[in-house]
Order: C-alpha cells, then sequence, then structure tokens
DNA sequence: AGCACGCCGACT
DNA sequence: GTCGGCGTGCTC
C-alpha cells in the first residue's frame, strides 16, 4: 500500500505539461471542514463534481468520498495527498444536490460529511477493510513466533489472505492489532486496504432456445424424432413446459421454469448441453415494479376541485402553498391530481409523508394510480433496494417518490412539485443524529433549486405555517367541507368529575354516557375507537401509605404498570423492573395503580360487553412491521368491533364505518407539562375526532375530561383552529418564541446537572452583547433529566436578518468549539423548527 | 469514524 | 518494571 501511494506521488511530481488539478472531496464523517485531495494526471480526465473517488485518509484507511469541487490553485498550508482511484463513470449526485448539501450543513450546523452520511445508501459510502496478505518471501519456519502469532501465521500460509474478522475469529477479539503489529514486524506478512463496492446486482437466470430451433419446422423436427434420437421423457416434458411458459408468460426465468415443470436443474442443464435451450444470467431490479400507469378514476367534489384551482392558482405566483383541509376532506385525491399533472410535463414529484402514516392504505391508493411511475422510500429498506431507487430517481427514471424525511435526500434530476403531507407532524424534525434538519422547511430551499413549487398540507396545521401563510409569505387554501357530505363529528365533553367521588379513587375510565354510546353502535353494527395516549395497564403505582411512586433508575419517568408481561416498564428507556410488592420508601404492601393505559381499557371493555370483537393497538401489540397493516385490515374489514389505540390509530387511516370516538382520558392530553402541549392536545384531538363521521349518519366524539373548561377543548368542539391559532400565537409571544423569529436550541448534556449548567452558562456568557439581546424569556436555560444524563437546553431567539442569522451562528460555533475543547462538558447544538429562508 | 499517542492503575 | 485501560487530537 504504501508502494502504492509512492508510486502515484511519484508519478504526480514529475512534470507532465498538464496542469495540476486538485479536488474538494466530501468524505462521509464529521471532519471540521471538506479535504483536498490532488488528482494524478492520469486520472484527470474522469473528474467532475458529484463523482466518487477513493481517497486515503489518515494513516492508510480508505473512503470513497464525493468530489465537491475541482480546481487548479495548489493549497498553501498543506500538501495533498492524491486519489487512488475514480470509482463511477458518472455523478453519483447532481450539482443541485451538492448545493442542497451545503446549505443542510451551513443551516443546521453540521458537516457536509455527515449530510453524505445520510443521504447516501449504505452501500455507495464505502470505506476500507484491512486484509492481512501472506509475504511470500517468508520461509515457512515459524521460529520466534509466540502462540497467538503463530496461529495467525499458520491460517495465512494456508490461505494465503485474512480478513480482519477471520484473524478475530482465530484470537478472540480483543488485542488483535498488537499480534498483527508484531507480525508485519517480522515479516510474515503485510497488509493491505481494500476497497471493496457493497451493492451487488441481483442476478437472475433466464431460459431461452437456441436460435437453431426459432422456427416453427425446427422445432417440430426435434419434437417429432425426440424418442427416436434420445430417451429422455423428463426432458421432453421440461421442454414443453418451456414452451409453454414462454407462450403464456413471454419471458421465462430458470428459477420459475423449474417449479411449474417439477423437473430437477440436472434434467435442465442436459437440455442446454444438447445446444437446445440456453441459460443467461441477467441483472434484475429488485423492486418489483408496477407498469407505469397513469390514470385518474374519480372525479373531484365541487369543494375539491375549487381548492385544487385555488392551489394551482396560487402556486403561479407563490413557491409554497398551506392547504388546510380539514380530516377526511380528500386531501390525497388534490395531491393525485397534482402528481398526474406534474407526471405528464415530465417532471418529478416527491410525496413526503410522516414515517407512522406511511401505511399499506396509501401506498396502495397510489400505486393504483400511478403504478411504476411511483417508488416508495424509507427507513425500513434494505440497502441494495435503496441504491436501485437512488440510481432511478437519479436517472429520472422514477418520476414520483413517496417516502418518509429521508426520501428528501435522494438526488432527484428535475423536480416540479414537493407535497409534505400532515406537515405539523413532528417527525418531520431528525432529532438525533446529525444533520438534525427539519425536512418539511429544507423541502422548500431543495425546491427553490430546482424552481419546483411546495404543497404543505395538514387538518392541524403547524403554527409556523400558518403565521406563514397569514403573512402571505405561503399562498393559504381551505378545505373545509368534508369528502362526500360527511358531516364533521358532534363533540361532546363528558365532565369524570361528577362520577369520580373522592379524589384517592382511581380515574373514571368507562363513564356511563360512554359505555350507552358504545352500546348503541354496536348494537347498529358500527365501530368504535377508544383512544388513550398511554399504552401498559396502569401509568404509575403510588404507595398507599405514604404517596412514594416508582421511578426509572435512569431516567426521571414514572414506570408504568403492564400487566400482560407482568413487569413495571420504563417508556421513556424501555428498561424493565419487576413488579414491586413492598415501598422502598416506607416498606407498606399497599400500591394504589393509579389512571389506566390502553391494557386496563382493553381488560375493562372485555369484562362489560363479553363477546364483543376488540383489538389493542400500541407499541406493545404491534411489533412487526405487517402486524399494523394486518389490524387495520381487520378493522376494514369489520372483524373487530372496538380498537382502542395509542395515537397510533390516528396516522393515514380513512374507516368507512366508525360512528363514535372515544377520548377517554383528555386531562392526560391537556396537563401534560410541555410548552407546546395547546397546539399539540387540539392536533391530538382533532385528527383522533377525525376519525368519526359516516355519510348515512352522525359521527359522535366523546372526550372525557375533568377540566371542561380549557380553552382549547372549546376550539376542538367547534373545529375552529383559527381560535386555537390565536391563542397559541399569543402564547408564544408572551412567554415563549415567536413562530415567526428563528430559534436555536443548544444542549448541553452531563451526568451530573451542575456540570452541565456550567456549560450553558459558558455558552451564554462567552456571546458577544449584540447577540446576548436575542436571550429572553425561553432562552432562560431549562433542565430535564433523560436517561442518565441532565440536558439544559437554551432557545435563542434570533433576528430576522439573515446576514445577522449568520453571524450569530458563526459566533455559537466557535463558542461551541470552546465550550468542546474542554472535555469536561458536551455541547449539542440543534436548530429545531425554524421557518426557512 | 478510525487510529495513534500518551498518561495512570493491576499484573508478571 | 510492563501491559493495557481509554481520554485527546488529527486526518487533506
Amino acid at each position: 500500500m504504501t508502494e502504492q501511494s509512492n508510486t502515484s506521488q511519484l508519478l504526480f511530481s514529475q512534470p507532465t505539461g498538464q496542469a495540476a488539478l486538485y479536488a474538494e472531496v466530501i468524505v462521509p464523517l464529521a471532519l471540521p471542514k471538506n479535504y483536498t485531495w490532488s488528482i494524478p494526471p492520469h486520472l484527470q480526465a474522469g473528474v467532475q463534481p458529484g463523482i466518487r473517488v477513493e481517497v486515503v485518509l489518515g494513516k492508510n484507511k480508505k473512503y470513497a468520498g464525493i468530489i465537491k469541487r475541482l480546481f487548479t490553485e495548489k493549497p498553501g498550508a498543506f500538501d495533498p495527498k492524491p486519489i487512488l482511484n475514480i470509482l463511477d463513470n458518472e455523478p453519483l449526485v447532481h450539482p443541485a444536490q451538492l448545493e442542497f448539501w451545503e446549505w443542510i450543513a451551513r443551516y443546521y450546523l453540521c458537516s457536509e460529511g455527515e449530510v453524505m452520511q445520510a443521504a447516501v445508501p449504505a452501500n455507495l459510502k464505502l470505506s476500507s477493510e484491512t486484509i492481512l496478505i501472506w509475504n511470500e518471501e517468508h520461509e515457512e519456519d515459524f521460529e520466534g513466533l509466540d502462540d497467538e502469532e503463530y496461529l495467525v501465521a499458520e491460517a495465512l500460509l494456508l490461505k494465503k489472505e485474512l480478513r480482519l474478522y477471520e484473524v478475530q475469529q482465530i484470537l478472540d477479539a480483543s488485542h488483535v492489532y498488537p499480534v498483527i503489529k508484531r507480525l508485519i514486524e517480522k515479516r510474515v506478512c503485510h497488509v493491505w486496504e481494500e476497497l471493496k463496492e457493497k451493492y451487488k446486482e441481483k442476478k437472475e437466470t433466464y431460459i431461452t432456445l437456441q436460435p437453431a430451433y426459432h422456427s416453427e419446422e425446427a422445432m417440430a423436427g426435434l419434437l417429432n424424432n425426440w424418442n427416436s434420437t434420445s430417451r429422455a421423457p423428463k426432458q421432453m416434458e421440461l421442454l414443453l413446459a418451456y414452451l409453454h411458459l414462454e407462450k403464456t408468460t413471454g419471458e421465462v426465468t430458470q428459477s420459475e421454469l423449474l417449479k411449474k415443470s417439477g423437473a430437477t436443474s440436472a434434467q435442465l442443464k442436459a437440455l442446454t448441453d444438447k445446444g437446445i435451450l440456453r441459460a443467461t444470467k441477467r441483472a434484475i431490479d429488485r423492486i418489483q415494479r408496477l407498469p407505469k400507469d397513469l390514470s385518474i378514476d374519480f372525479a373531484l367534489s365541487p369543494a375539491q376541485q375549487q381548492a385544487l384551482d385555488e392551489t394551482r392558482h396560487l402556486l403561479q405566483e407563490k413557491q409554497v402553498c398551506l392547504l388546510h383541509g380539514v380530516t377526511s376532506s380528500g386531501k390525497t385525491q388534490i395531491y393525485i391530481q397534482l402528481i398526474e399533472q406534474s407526471i405528464r410535463e415530465g417532471q418529478q414529484v416527491l410525496y413526503l409523508l410522516p414515517e407512522i402514516a406511511l401505511t399499506a392504505q396509501i401506498i396502495r391508493r397510489l400505486q393504483k394510480h400511478f403504478g411504476g411511475h411511483i417508488a416508495i422510500y424509507h427507513s425500513k429498506f434494505n440497502p441494495n433496494e435503496r441504491v436501485e431507487i437512488w440510481n432511478k430517481v437519479k436517472s429520472g427514471d422514477i418520476k414520483a417518490v413517496l417516502g418518509a424525511r429521508s426520501a428528501l435526500l435522494l438526488p432527484f434530476k428535475n423536480l416540479g412539485l414537493i407535497i409534505a403531507d400532515e406537515e405539523h407532524d413532528s417527525s418531520y424534525k431528525q432529532q438525533d443524529p446529525a444533520p438534525r434538519y427539519q425536512a418539511r422547511d429544507a423541502a422548500i430551499y431543495y425546491a427553490g433549486l430546482f424552481n419546483a413549487k411546495v404543497l404543505l398540507g395538514s387538518a392541524t396545521p403547524s403554527i409556523e405555517s400558518y403565521y406563514n401563510a397569514l403573512q402571505g409569505k405561503y399562498g393559504l387554501v381551505k378545505l373545509t367541507e368534508r369528502f362526500g357530505n360527511v358531516a364533521m363529528p358532534e363533540i361532546e365533553l363528558v365532565d369524570v368529575r361528577q362520577q369520580q367521588l373522592q379524589p384517592n379513587q382511581p380515574k373514571v375510565m368507562i363513564t356511563p354516557k360512554l359505555q350507552q354510546a358504545l352500546e348503541a353502535s354496536v348494537a347498529q353494527n358500527k365501530q368504535v375507537i377508544l383512544f388513550q395516549n398511554r399504552r401498559g395497564y396502569s401509568p404509575y403505582l403510588l404507595c398507599s401509605v405514604c404517596g412514594w411512586i416508582p421511578h426509572c433508575q435512569h431516567c426521571d419517568v414514572t414506570l408504568t404498570y403492564h400487566k400482560s408481561k407482568n413487569k413495571l416498564a420504563c417508556h421513556y428507556c424501555g428498561t424493565t423492573y419487576p413488579v414491586m410488592h413492598t415501598c422502598a420508601a416506607c416498606g407498606s404492601h399497599n400500591f394504589i395503580q393509579k389512571n389506566f393505559g390502553t391494557e386496563k381499557i382493553e381488560e375493562a371493555i372485555a369484562e362489560i360487553f363479553p363477546g364483543m370483537r376488540i383489538a389493542r393497538m400500541d407499541l406493545d401489540s404491534v411489533k412487526g412491521k405487517n402486524d399494523h397493516d394486518n389490524l387495520i385490515k381487520l378493522f376494514e374489514q369489520q372483524r373487530i368491533d372496538v380498537l382502542i389505540g395509542t395515537q397510533m390509530v390516528v396516522k393515514g387511516l380513512d374507516f368507512e364505518n366508525v360512528n363514535l370516538v372515544g377520548i377517554l382520558d383528555a386531562d392526560a392530553i391537556l396537563n401534560f407539562a410541555d410548552f407546546r402541549v395547546n397546539e399539540r392536545a387540539y392536533q391530538l384531538m382533532e385528527q383522533v375526532s377525525g376519525r368519526a363521521g359516516r355519510k348515512d349518519g352522525e359521527g359522535k366524539v366523546l372526550i372525557q375530561v375533568s377540566n371542561t373548561t380549557h380553552p382549547v377543548l372549546g376550539f376542538v368542539q367547534q373545529h375552529n383552529y383559527g381560535q386555537l391559532f390565536q391563542f397559541e400565537l399569543q402564547n408564544r409571544q408572551q412567554f415563549f418564541y415567536p413562530p415567526f423569529s428563528r430559534v436555536i436550541q443548544l444542549v448541553f448534556r452531563h451526568k451530573e446537572d451542575h456540570i452541565a449548567e456550567e456549560a450553558a452558562h459558558i455558552m451564554i456568557s462567552g456571546l458577544k452583547p449584540n447577540f446576548q439581546q436575542y436571550l429572553s424569556g425561553p432562552a432562560q436555560p431549562a433542565i430535564h433529566r433523560i436517561r442518565n444524563q441532565f440536558i439544559w437546553e437554551v432557545l435563542l431567539k434570533l433576528p430576522r436578518n439573515a446576514a445577522l442569522i449568520q453571524q450569530c451562528k458563526t459566533e455559537i460555533q466557535q463558542q461551541t468549539a470552546i465550550i468542546q475543547s474542554n472535555k469536561r462538558y458536551r455541547a449539542v447544538v440543534i436548530v429545531p423548527d425554524v421557518d426557512p429562508v
């Protein structure tokens, strides 16, 4: 390996008449900036931005990096290493993606390498593998080797090459490196770093006739003379089966032929050996694609048509449009119309949905209209499938992508439209690994690069988007009518205080009112959804003597009792504990199960209504991905009467036959200590309520609550988003950051709270005065404990002026670097929901 | 992310 | 006295 780089350096230093060429390369690592490599003359013809190149970083680690930029001025401060190889014939990304990555890195305070890491499928981000190679000059005597060295040397002598993991198997794991080092010193072997392409095409063997038998006469002759020339009835059967399959399906794969004919591969081999059939291997698509249909077979309602026309009209003037349509107003049909238009115009479309809303229901619906034009993309696809979608999006072969957040990073060629449905959903914001981007906002910038349009859709828009729409920054289209004359559900509050006599008495779970309504619905053959935002049996236990409550050892969270597993579980970190019977504080044996979760509701309903078909939908009951879809299918087919669930029941589902929705404990939604609780509570209740209602009768929602005067309940009852918006806006302007300023959220984590606090204060006091003025209200650090770390959060309210924002960011980054240079602190910078430039 | 360098605790 | 733990810093 050293020899190789020496040679290329030597080659490069020789005068060749060609100008020196350098490349800024993005390596998929969190490096402080992009590094520069030189391009040796013999590789200069093949490079251009977007191409992957093999580079050495550090001692001998190799990576596949992407060329961002080529230039000819020699860097002064260092001596660039040469690139070793060019890995692509054509760019892996278009220039638009490189520009997008740069923007994400700048806007969300991370490195371009981290963006690349998130964007590029794992199989295209190669890194090297260490291989030991037997030194042929070494004698076969292993004198002077210790036991471990001997073992490895012996294996090497046999196999000539060893992968690092093989060495790890020979010597149990831990001290592999020192042994290798000694073996190199003793000239037993040398190491080679190999960069391996991980993506493999999927090959399928196809069976065809040899050209000699293409004519019918030749085939007839062969078959008629079969018995006289050969005695192989099974082979003739196989041949006939082939002819039949070929006629019916056109192309015949080996696996299909063997399956249909029942023949063995030996019999097939005999036929190919005789020169009758021919087997060829061909690369095939892993993603099975439907024919490229484009069919719209539905008519929009007048209200939908009007909304569509308005949207089209507004998008001529504005880049972004917000479609505020009540639940079940048929927003998807409007999207389908717009997607169809874009595809017809030859442009690509991205349809974003929160991960959880990507259900089989919506996928089927889109595939019905667009067939093979549309591809699905989300985190559950395997790496090879991702590469195939990546390449087809890049080439423009795939016209529409339905995907979650990560689909935004696909290499679109000529994007015409991005739809972000359920735009209020918080899962559009990536939280943990950098880049911590808000896909809804980033989509607007990305679309801008293509001069494309963005449609945000929601029944309960985020305050930020609605504000932008009211300001005229975005177009606003309202769809207030439900599709197919379905009435908005009637919402009734049920005061649980009237049934709860003593404060210590367990919360009322099912009021008589709800019980009656439930009976009535089921008697009419209608279905019911019961919503409770807590899974498990009982959200916490309480010692009846001293009031002690069991908490998680790692988190500041009460332990939920799960009856089915007979365990206490922390819903934050997932740790489970055996059920305790003795109070850790006073030693008494009397615990009260406080409140209730979905599990307990399920049990209670089964008790009150024996024989009722009940199902539960929460994280515990749907583990696999198919569980969720299967449960939805059962409910759609009306083989379930009552569905009890957490938020999971809300997303992306339309059920025809539901006429009653019960929100069992609205207090749990309204009293949660979060500064955005009003917005979230409204969204949640509105979305849950939206599941009720049918064409031929009224849908009803019963909200069980003790605080019946909470203003949000009034807005929900009247389906009045406008009032909620005003209410939230005032709230935020008074106490928190308003939706119209930029916010940078700084998070400091540490095992000890005072150290996290120290870091937070260093950050704040280190900022220049012109910046400190933006710290106000919520910018006062707030602390909370997650797992075994204390987290100090600082929200910085920034001005709208773009230059000032950049200045602030630079200052924050400098300050962060100072804090991080003292390893006592760890500062993490997160940019939460902000409005895009 | 690797990987080397370097500085303190438990072993021959 | 050494081996090796992982804290710290650098990679074009």
